[in-house]
DNA sequence: TCTGGGGTCCTAGGACCC
DNA sequence: TCTGGGGTCCTAGGACCC
């Protein structure tokens, strides 16, 4: 907490932000990448049989009538033009032979824990920061000089996570998180991609591609910026905060410096993970009409009961709960209720929710899928012993 | 033709308290 | 009685990610 309490203390200090920038120009950072994670803990830890066959992790296509998208896909199964993020009864008619699994999250889990701890013996002082279950950034500046370049770190890196974890990943290396990032979606599965230190070398590599390639810059952002005719991080390079801020507003800095390559975080691990929030979601196999009421409801109860199990598993009680509607004509909204009690007791979430749900659901639309989430987490209270009150 | 389920982070406005 | 600034919490929504 002291370390993170200066950090923050020295990012508000221009001169002293200058200084850490001085520092960290050479810096090596790599983003270590599992490839098709998901997909490879089904064909290498799981079910070896699957290994060279199309895998496909998601609902049950039900021979193409299944609702639900792909969560991840081997690939031998992108081969037929599978993608993750497709209906699934699409993947099914582009590959009815593709094997379909259904997604095991704590497997996953567990392999992810194995693959951050391999990293960990990589890291500079040991600190990994996890940005998803299947990626993480690693410094490396001082640990590289016991090699004879940092690929062949990352070769090194590679050989280990396959050894210890049975698992293919690629990895991008540059001066920072941001660079790092790009770089690893560049060459997969088992790919490495070196982007050199010098300013030049991180522009060029940047110019030729699409806006979106950026991490942070999403569908809206794109077609904001294609309204504008900016297509590549090349043509914002070339513009100025002032050119950018009638397109991108407040945002405007943070895109500019980060289609340049610049960002100079440094690279903070984000110690074990803490959940922050726990939901369920059931998508309708059918439209549930407004007059149903009753299946809506029995639905909360089933989600209320996983969720406060959930909590009590976890030692967890949560003040705020929220409901998530998405009609069949897949507008969504989301309310929340925060109670002045934390709990984990099913029956008053249930009581919560129903309550959220009667009081902003549209009575003439029908549901496709309604959702529950609880957070705002406190800590379980422990009974005190005698000897804390003397 | 169909579009999940698990999340995180950020912003902005209003309520409330000191 | 009026005025205000700052901080925190809550709610809602937007955007994004894997």
């Amino acid at each position: 907490m002291r370390f993170n309490a200066l950090l923050s203390t020295i990012n508000d200090n221009k001169t002293l932000a200058f200084i850490i920038m001085g520092l960290t120009l050479s810096r090596w950072i790599m983003h270590i990448d599992m490839d098709a994670f998901f997909a490879s803990v089904e064909q290498f830890r799981n079910h070896p049989h699957l290994i060279d066959k199309p895998v496909c992790v998601g609902p049950d296509p039900k021979k193409g009538h299944g609702r639900g998208v792909v969560s991840a896909v081997s690939y031998e199964a992108r081969a037929f033009g599978i993608r993750s993020g497709m209906p699934i009864s699409k993947a099914y008619k582009l590959c009815p032979e593709a094997v379909f699994v259904s997604a095991d999250f704590q497997n996953y889990v567990k392999a992810s824990d194995e693959f951050m701890q391999v990293l960990r013996g990589f890291a500079d002082g040991g600190r990994v920061r996890r940005a998803s279950i299947d990626e993480a950034y690693i410094e490396v500046t001082t640990h590289v000089k016991n090699y004879e370049s940092p690929i062949k770190l990352a070769k090194k890196i590679q050989k280990v996570v396959k050894e210890k974890t049975a698992l293919p990943c690629s990895i991008g290396i540059a001066p920072n998180m941001t660079v790092a990032k790009v770089a690893t979606g560049m060459n997969k599965p088992m790919g490495i991609t070196f982007v050199g230190q010098s300013r030049e070398e991180i522009m060029n590599f940047l110019a030729p591609l699409p806006v979106i390639a950026l991490n942070g810059v999403g569908i809206k952002t794109t077609d904001r910026l294609r309204r504008a005719g900016i297509e590549t991080l090349g043509q914002i390079q070339k513009m100025t905060i002032v050119d950018l801020w009638p397109i991108m507003g407040r945002a405007s800095k943070w895109l500019l410096n980060r289609a340049r390559g610049i960002d100079e975080r440094p690279l903070i691990d984000n110690g074990p993970r803490v959940r922050k929030s726990i939901s369920k979601d059931i998508t309708f196999m059918q439209d549930i009409r407004p007059e149903q009421i009753n299946l809506l409801h029995h639905s909360i109860a089933k989600m209320c009961h996983r969720i406060a199990k959930k909590l009590q598993n976890n030692h967890l009680q949560a003040k705020t709960i929220t409901v998530k509607i998405r009609y069949a004509d897949y507008s969504t909204i989301q309310r929340s209720k925060t109670i002045n009690c934390a709990t984990h007791n099913r029956e008053t979430i249930y009581q919560n929710a129903v309550d959220i749900l009667e009081t902003h659901r549209n009575p003439s639309l029908p549901i496709r899928l309604l959702g529950v989430r609880v957070s705002n987490f406190v800590e379980l209270e422990i009974q005190p012993t005698i000897f804390e009150f003397i």
